[in-house]
DNA sequence: GTCTATAAATAGATAGAC
DNA sequence: GTCTATCTATTTATAGAC
C-alpha cells in the first residue's frame, strides 16, 4: 500500500483532481499534473493509459467516495431532512473540486456521455447522495407522496443546495455578495427546507 | 452594416459563441472557429486581436443582450413575479450557449476575474436580469421587506431557475429524467414562486 | 516502475503578398 | 480585409535505456 507505485498513482490523482477543477480538462496538460504531483511526465501515461482515462478515474472516485460517505453517515443515526441537507451542503463544500470538475464535464458536449455510464452503479437520482436526500424527505413528510410532489421537492432542494455550493466555490468569496457566508447559506437552506415540507404536507391534507 | 468586414466579424462571433459553449475555451481552437464560420484563420486575430479578447467580447455581448432585452420586456407592460420568472427561464433556454459559457468561465480560476469587470455596467445583482426579478419580487410582496428576507427569496428563486436552465441545457434531454420537460419545469417554477411569496408575506404579519 | 528523448500533431499569433 | 505560409511553443503519447 505504501510502495512507490501506489504512492505515485495517488499523487497524480490528487494533483489532477485540483488542477482539472481549477483549469478544466483541456486547460490542464499532463505536464502540469506531473509537475504539481512531483513525478515524471511519462508516469502519468504509464499509470493511467491516457488523459481521458485519468479524468474518468478522478470523477468516478470523487462520485463514489461522496456517495459512500454520505450513505454511511445517514445510516449511522436517525437523521431528519434538515440535517441531511445541511450535511449534503457541507459535503459539497469539502469536495468543491470534484463538484466543479463534474459540472464542467457535464456541460461539455464531448465528455458528458462518459459521466452517465459512471454515475449509475446504483440507481441514479441526481447528485451523489441524492437517493439519501430522497429517503429523508419521504420519511419527513410521512405517508405516500405523489410522484409529482416528490420530484418537485427534490428538484427544488437539490437545485438550491447544489447551486449554492457551486457559487460559494467560485464567486461568492471574491465578490463579497451580501448574505452569502456559509452561516447565511445554511440559514437559507433551513428556511427552504421548512417551507418545502410545509408545502408538501399542506398538499396532502 | 452589410459590408464584408462586419459580416466576417459577425460570423466569427456566432461560431465562437456556440463552440465555446460546446467545447470550452481551451477546448476550442481558433482554427475550429474559423472553420465553422467559413472564414480564414488569420481573420480571427485580425478582428479580435487575440483569443482571450474574442471570448470576452462574446461574453459581454451575451450578457448585455440578455440584460437589455429582459429590461425592455419588463418595462413594456405590468408584470407580476410569476410571469417574470417564467420569462427569465425562457431567456436562459433561448440563450443556453451563453449561459453555459458564462458558467464555465466563472468556474475557471484564471478567467473568472475577467467576468466581474464585464458584468458591472450597472449594479451587479447576480445573473443578467437579476435586478428586474428583484423589482418584481418587491412589487409582488408589497411594502418594506427585510434585507435578509429579500436576499433569501432572490437566492432561492435564482438558484432554482438558473440551475434548472443549466440542467435542461446539458443533461435533462439526454437522460429522460422524470418530470423534466419544459412544461414540468415551468410548473415547478410557478409552485416555488407561490411558496416563496407566501413565506415572505407570512413573515411580515 | 522510472527516466530521457523524441515523434507527430496541433496550438496561437504574425509577416507579407495581394 | 483577406489570403498563404510560417514561426515558435506546446501538446499527447511512446520507444527504449536503466
Amino acid at each position: 500500500m505504501t510502495d512507490q507505485s501506489t504512492d505515485t498513482k495517488f499523487k497524480i490523482m490528487e494533483a489532477a483532481r485540483s488542477l482539472f477543477a481549477a483549469q478544466g480538462f483541456e486547460g490542464t496538460s499532463i505536464r502540469d499534473i506531473a509537475s504539481a504531483a512531483g513525478v515524471n511526465v511519462a508516469s502519468v501515461n504509464y499509470h493511467f493509459s491516457s488523459k481521458d482515462n485519468l479524468i474518468l478515474e478522478v470523477l468516478r472516485q470523487g462520485y463514489q467516495e461522496c456517495s459512500n460517505d454520505f450513505r454511511r453517515w445517514y445510516d449511522e443515526s436517525d437523521r431528519n431532512l434538515e440535517e441531511t441537507l445541511l450535511r449534503f451542503w457541507r459535503f459539497f463544500q469539502e469536495r468543491s473540486s470534484d463538484l466543479i470538475s463534474h459540472f464542467k464535464m457535464m456541460m461539455s458536449a464531448q465528455h458528458s456521455h462518459k459521466l452517465l455510464a459512471e454515475g449509475t452503479e446504483d440507481e441514479f437520482i441526481g447528485p451523489p447522495g441524492g437517493k439519501v436526500v430522497c429517503e429523508a424527505l419521504v420519511k419527513e413528510v410521512g405517508g405516500k407522496i405523489a410522484d409529482e410532489d416528490l420530484h418537485w421537492a427534490l428538484k427544488t432542494l437539490f437545485s438550491h443546495v447544489v447551486h449554492m455550493s457551486l457559487m460559494h466555490s467560485c464567486c461568492f468569496k471574491d465578490n463579497a455578495v451580501p448574505f452569502s457566508t456559509p452561516a447565511d447559506i445554511e440559514k437559507g437552506i433551513r428556511r427552504l427546507t421548512k417551507v418545502v415540507i410545509q408545502e408538501l404536507k399542506s398538499k396532502k391534507n
